[in-house]
DNA sequence: CTGTTAGCGCCTTCAA
DNA sequence: TTGAAGGCGCTAACAG
């Protein structure tokens, strides 16, 4: 820290140049080295091996997917680093293991705010360049596949594009709704969750359905605006428990939201599930350390994380793409049981 | 798919020449244009922009910061994405939130297997062009600073180089071990971590000095090695249980070994915590989704994430770094208990 | 105000 | 068997 010279040269890394320099040979022929092509003499190979561990060399990534197609690496596109979306990192990661691709995360809407469309953005700043194919984590508008191969998961939009993995939103709605009549209750309140989601839109049809098919009338008193985040959720959550006739139950649109009815419920000195039964939607890690842990609707993460890499792979090498619907499933825990008397 | 020319075009993602072209200006003054740089007319700044959102051009990630100093991007190294890795990660994602770094996760040993020094890999390939700086986590041998700011979290050498943080694990693992000792346990087993990392022998000279402090004696019978892994940890529990005076209670010296500690001594028919009491240590999310639910040491992952990243920000302004210890905590769950009669 | 020039670190022809 | 030249997409000097 002596020396604050208009030049700092903080003993930047080591390029292919520093390598080719002391071994006295050029440039080209170092990258041949260390790229296993052969035509070259197998002493001059083993000096450059030398001088290359010597120094620690590693080729730069940025470096070296300007110049070739494939880097051989995958990319997650996240807008943020949240319990559902890291949970998705970890299957897409494990399904990698064993193929010859190392992933890299990347979150696009960190320094920006909420900008829509951070999946476009990222999808091109990476694309083409540092990464060979995209998962991209719920896509908030439809993703262009054009830069470079890329599969959505639990798209806003639907199954749109050429290639998507989501969960049975339909039947996992009416599997909680179904589980809350199964238990008694007939007054099942709902917390909606974003309006202009696909997703939000088919977990409340999957309530109306399963309702009706019990033969209960749909009662809009009964269902607020949760809109899948939790200060949201409070507000509603709030107002459903203080109207006249409150509910029993409640079907919540995703943990989150859900977490939030507990404690919202708590704090007016009701008991879950003794006054109140409510159950949820993900099965984040979340919904094991609440207390009471939490009924819910589980989306296989994991799974859903290596079926896009299935798809990816093969779209990778040339396939069309598809659509993946996973399997929701009922996760009975502790929030949820009879209803009183 | 017909036309398998020697040159294929698949529509690749637009360049800042193809701006330049369609808006009829050099390529520079589209650059300057989207930087914002002034010395520019508004007119030709306008044409460039509506033809920049007529294509949809974003700059490339890659190609911006092979020639720029700063790139805004923070590095997040791990070796995996497992549990620990993921909770730190969003923990430094969180701290990151209105600066304007933009966060970039990378697995470096994925593709390439166990390989000891994936973090100077990964550091080389990322460092001095993708990357500002670096929050690397677990590093298994000493993280170069040369290329690029790195502050280490839980390094597997200890409080080595010029930034870490990590958790007390010494006092930690007094902390499990104390517990179990006034809970009335006097057989006390121990499963070991990976012998030449730091933190596991900090662990077991915890729980050690608990032992003699409370006047037992060192009992080599009642340890044996469990790796940090899941596998190994199964082969070393089952040991454990089936010797001649099996312990009533394991410190396990992580969340995962205890995990397998419970399966393995429930699949022997020994009812946990009655039978025998198992206490972890970490605390990932996989402590409250198992049955019974575990008793652990908590390490403040989030907060961890957050002090790296405020070490690192202070390094990218010049700082020194320095080393962060973090406090562990007890945290009872249904995995421990008193021993029988 | 705008364009030209010169690379960042690397890989790939093509000559020698 | 090796080296020289060109260029990936972009930006920072400098000319015009």
């Amino acid at each position: 820290m002596t020396t604050t010279g208009p030049l700092r040269t903080p003993r930047s890394r080591v390029t292919i140049r520093d390598v080719a320099l002391a071994a006295g040979v050029s440039v080209a022929t170092v990258s041949k080295v260390v790229n296993g092509r052969d035509g070259i003499a197998d002493a001059t190979s083993e000096r450059v091996l030398g001088v290359v561990a010597d120094l620690g060399y590693e080729s730069s990534l940025v470096a070296t997917s300007m110049r070739r197609r494939r880097t051989g690496v995958v990319g997650v596109l996240v807008a943020e680093f949240e319990p559902f979306a890291l949970q998705l990192l970890q299957g897409v990661s494990e399904a990698l293991q064993g193929t010859d691709y190392d992933v890299l995360a990347y979150a696009g809407s960190v320094s920006e705010g909420d900008h829509v469309g951070w999946e476009r953005r990222s999808l091109s700043r990476l694309g083409g360049t540092l990464i060979d194919g995209a998962v991209v984590v719920t896509p908030t508008v439809a993703v262009p596949t054009s830069v470079v191969p890329a599969v959505a998961i639990d798209p806003h939009t639907g199954p749109a594009g050429p290639a998507t993995v989501d969960t049975d939103n339909l039947a996992g709605a009416r599997l909680a709704t179904e589980h809350l009549l199964s238990l008694g209750h007939r007054r099942i309140g709902h917390l909606r969750g974003r309006g202009d989601l696909v997703s939000a839109q088919l977990r409340e049809r999957g309530y109306r359905e399963a309702l009706a098919d019990a033969g209960i009338a749909f009662d809009e008193r009964l269902v607020a605006e949760g809109g899948y985040r939790r200060a949201e959720a409070a507000v509603a959550a709030a107002a459903l428990l203080s109207s006249d006739e409150p509910p029993t139950a409640v079907f919540a649109a995703n943990d989150l939201s859900a977490i939030e009815t507990v404690r919202i419920a708590t704090e007016r000195g009701l008991r879950v599930p003794d006054d109140l039964s409510v159950i949820g939607f993900d099965d984040i890690p979340d919904a094991t350390a609440c207390s009471p842990t939490l009924t819910t609707i589980r989306q296989p993460l994991h799974e859903m994380g290596a079926a896009a890499v299935r798809t990816l792979l093969d779209m990778l090498s040339g396939g069309e793409g598809g659509h993946v619907r996973m399997p929701a499933e009922l996760i009975v825990r502790e929030s949820t049981g009879a209803p009183r008397a």
